[in-house]
DNA sequence: TTGAAAGCGCTAACAA
DNA sequence: TTGTTAGCGCTTTCAA
């Protein structure tokens, strides 16, 4: 066990130890250039005894490149985001480049603050959740000479690129899904939406999708903290205490509605025929619940996995420089919770 | 809508736009010494109309410090990891210092490249789950020259500073809570041990407990990957099938715990009476099921306040460095799972 | 294949 | 209160 020093080592370190020049060592750490097989080994060994790890500050300065890419989430606490970052990562671990990641909490002042710290760092890439942000935020994104992928929605317009899903389609479509499966009196459960865009537009689709049929929903409620799972529970006894009558509900993510359908299974209530249910995201976690949730997979780890593509692929020589919009469509899966017309 | 500009801008820009020397511009974008508010205004707007962001890396290089703090943790995708960023984020959300997460997957030689490219931004502090790393991650914690804190297992010896909760305890804990209730004809199932330390840990305190009594685990299982919750309930259908006198579950997370619950009540066996059931961590989210899942709370959120409370003082000037060893004492919640006695 | 010189954009230290 | 000088540790560029 060696003594802690009190200055980190440098390449003029390990120049020294292996009488070999700074700017040969600083090739044979980099693997660039011809350096010849005698000296590249003694580098190597010199570096490793003294235990060198190279000052990327010094080096990123220097080579005006960093290989940071700045990640951007609101939230890592639910399911959702974490499975963003795993498809980023896996992308990246075969480049270069090196995720960071900030979390917003939701909040367009941290979101500005965040990105302002993270653009200090001059990244080769912002990754970011959603196309709202405060109008210094989009000027940051435009001015910063960077490739940005704005990712999860599709509904608006990026600075750049953008990979997601419609949000306000999948509202859509899971309104269409629910009539077609006869149900008629709906109910939505979801987040305090000024906050939660993406749910919010859900939430349209939704309305919009029932009103074509002349169908309006009878009731809504919203709900900020808490374990998910206890406030989907309180939420559905609350509203089918109030509503009776209400023949489906519609949640804005998977947790709270798996709190709904153990909250109705608890109470003998026929799912899916007196009550059909609906949640969103496609949460691996909820597989082995009594009922399968019928969901709307989001396709988070695609939408990572396309987003960090973008970014490589831009940072490449000699790349197309043009914008890449993709818009991927998600899956309804029925589960046992949306299949009223089978029962019939 | 601004042109995309070519070359980021730098203090000479503001310097020139402002007409104020590039050391007063930094000054007063760092608020640092005195300046006359007539020239601070100018300063201030100058960068504001030019949309000027701050270069860290030349700023770090010429002040010797980076207020970047390393967090190196398994996994994002369960509970657990996830609250822990919390609380660091809690704590150094009022200090200048940020925190980078970086992923092991709990691979040591993945932990041992991530540390290094870590290192290599040379941060003020590292942060870094259990205490059990690859000798040249030792090496490089040891040689670092910065606060290092081990989190989340108290069980060895760590480089520098510790903050976490005995995991063989909190076994052995356990085990004297199931024997106290009356049970005695004890299963295991875990996650696939060589890459979970504290997993193991926590069964070898169990067993330990358990022999103390003369009794032996009569059954035990492991898994890899797939939803925890789907997991739970198979696994503990095979258990049960191979070992029907069985009369309690010990699991090493809340969320295979909850699965067997989901299982057991499904199957309409008759729990705590029949079979008692504990899980571990303390996962939120959980609560909302049917029944109250007995655990044992990992004191995640607090883990991480600690450790991030650790490296903010080191940093601070004249700062004790003698290592801080913390050991919190995690309490079992018995919920509705672990209470054969009562019913005596 | 190797080395020397210059400079990346900023801040510490000192001078005015 | 403001400005000047030097240099952080590395890489780019050019010369040998």
């Amino acid at each position: 066990m060696t003594d802690r020093p009190a200055r980190p080592l440098t390449l003029r370190d390990v120049s020294a130890a292996s009488g070999v020049s700074e700017m040969t060592v600083s090739r044979v750490l980099r693997n660039r250039g011809d350096v010849s097989e005698a000296t590249r080994k003694k580098v190597l060994e010199a570096a490793q005894t003294l235990g060198y790890v190279p000052n990327q500050i010094a080096g990123s300065l220097a080579s005006q490149h960093v290989n940071l890419v700045a990640v951007i989430v609101p939230s890592l606490s639910n399911m959702v985001f974490p499975e963003v970052l795993t498809g980023i990562n896996q992308v990246l671990e075969d480049t270069p480049l090196q995720p960071v990641f900030g979390v917003t909490d939701y909040m367009r002042d941290k979101e500005e603050r965040v990105l302002y710290e993270m653009l200090s760092w001059r990244p080769s890439g912002v990754i970011i959740a959603g196309l709202e942000h405060s109008d210094a935020t989009q000027a940051m994104l435009q001015n910063a000479g960077i490739p940005v992928v704005e990712i999860m929605d599709t509904d608006g317009n990026p600075v750049d690129n953008m990979v997601g899903i419609s949000h306000r389609q999948a509202g859509l479509d899971m309104a269409k899904a629910i009539l077609k499966q006869g149900y008629s009196r709906i109910g939505f459960m979801g987040t305090s939406m000024p906050r939660d865009h993406r749910a919010r537009k859900r939430f349209e689709g939704l309305t919009e999708g029932l009103a074509k049929a002349g169908i309006e929903i009878e009731a809504r409620d919203f709900y900020e903290g808490g374990s998910a799972l206890a406030k989907g529970r309180e939420m559905t006894k609350t509203m089918l205490d109030a509503n009776p009558d209400l023949d489906f509900l519609y949640y804005s993510n998977d947790m709270i509605g798996a709190g709904g359908l153990l909250y109705l299974l608890d109470e003998g209530i026929d799912v899916p025929g007196q009550i059909g249910l609906a949640g969103f995201n496609g949460v691996e976690l909820l597989q082995g619940l009594p009922r399968q949730l019928a969901t709307t997979d989001a396709c988070r780890l695609e939408i990572g996995r396309a987003a960090a593509e973008i970014i490589r692929d831009r940072n490449a020589e000699g790349a197309d420089q043009s914008p890449k919009h993709i818009t991927l469509t998600p899956t309804i899966s029925y589960g046992d919770t949306l299949r009223r017309a089978l029962r019939a």
